[in-house]
DNA sequence: GAATTTCCGACCCATTTGTTCTACACAATT
DNA sequence: AATTGTGTAGAACAAATGGGTCGGAAATTC
């Protein structure tokens, strides 16, 4: 009973490596079962279908990446700091999750409304972030925005217009130079002039 | 006529592609047509069989690895460097191969015993090109060895005896530190001492 | 030792997949 | 113009594969 989530759990990690590998149509649930050395139907006994488990792996990727990025916010002191470790955390993260909705997913699909609705979830969910550390910045006089709420948001549709190539394009980005264009951009639009 | 063979080696490579990323098993004929743009019954004009595809696939890639390891030999003048060029490049070669293999045989395989026919009817060739080498380096007085045949052997020997780790294990080995180790090995057992 | 939890082999059946077959389009040749 | 040869694909099909169910063993807990 205590355990049953635990399992849960394996189960989430072990699908979610060989669905990465194999995409979610490729990947049988004859093998995760393997992979855990459990017999197929026994897999029943914790999730009702093989796309309750895709569910559960999303929602599991999800929750990580929030905990990366408010560990990120954490490390370090000043609000620009702040700032900077998160788009930047938030880059690596979501450069790491195209490869892998890349690989899960087949070519068409209509898996993607369901990403949309996780997404626009954790949407609400950053905006309040970015609106806090604007808003601090701003109250420590390190930043300079009139309006915090509207602000964040600008942010936000930023760092969303950086994501469009990451999910589309193939060629490989080189994502830190642009991500400094970008802090560079945010930062000297928004730090106070001396 | 000229182009039919042409197009046998499109289709070689991309199934080539496909194969190293979902293993043979995974990988299906409509998905391989479907990256060629073509209809599936017509790859059928090219080869019988999706077997008879992945034997002409590894075929293909024995006669590349065959290619490199003799460039890799031409390149460099001196029979030790020869050596060591073609020991380095057979390396490199294999360490990719066993990465291709892992990822197209399922964990069984009856497969083996036709990469083992391949495999085998290599090891003559190489065998011979290791001869000469030593035998060259023999006779211009740079190495020292009393029998070139059974010193070749010795040599292909050792190098079958690094092949092991690369197909069974998973753990990431420093291959370039091995290999160092390796050639110092031979060339001081072999090198003729001042 | 009964109850409950966890596991699995055997089965079901819809879908997939390797392969065959036939027919069609288009050139080249007769 | 008819024939032959080359390349293509759609339809059809038998075999397999794969997701999911079920009844009941094992194991664990009470």
């Amino acid at each position: 009973m205590v355990d049953k989530e635990e399992y849960r759990t394996r189960i989430i990690l072990t699908a979610s490596k060989i669905f990465s590998h194999y995409g979610f149509r490729k990947t049988t649930m004859e093998e995760i079962s393997r992979a855990l050395k459990k017999g197929k139907s026994s897999i029943y006994y914790y999730f009702g279908s093989k796309e309750e488990i895709f569910e559960a792996v999303v929602l599991y990727e999800a929750n990580q990446l929030r905990m990366r990025l408010t560990t990120a916010i954490k490390e370090v002191e000043s609000p620009p700091e702040k700032l900077r470790n998160y788009i930047y955390v938030r880059m690596k993260e979501f450069a790491k999750l195209s490869n892998y909705y890349n690989a899960v997913f087949d070519k068409n699909l209509d898996h993607y409304d369901f990403v949309e609705k996780i997404r626009s979830r954790y949407d609400r969910e950053e905006l309040a972030i970015l609106r806090l550390l604007v808003y601090v910045g701003t109250s420590r006089g390190v930043f300079a925005a009139k309006d915090s709420e509207y602000t964040a948001m600008a942010i936000q549709t930023m760092l969303k217009g950086m994501e469009v190539p990451l999910f589309w394009r193939k060629r490989e980005i080189d994502i830190n130079s642009r991500l400094e264009a970008i802090l560079n951009l945010i930062f000297n639009g928004i730090i106070r002039k001396p």
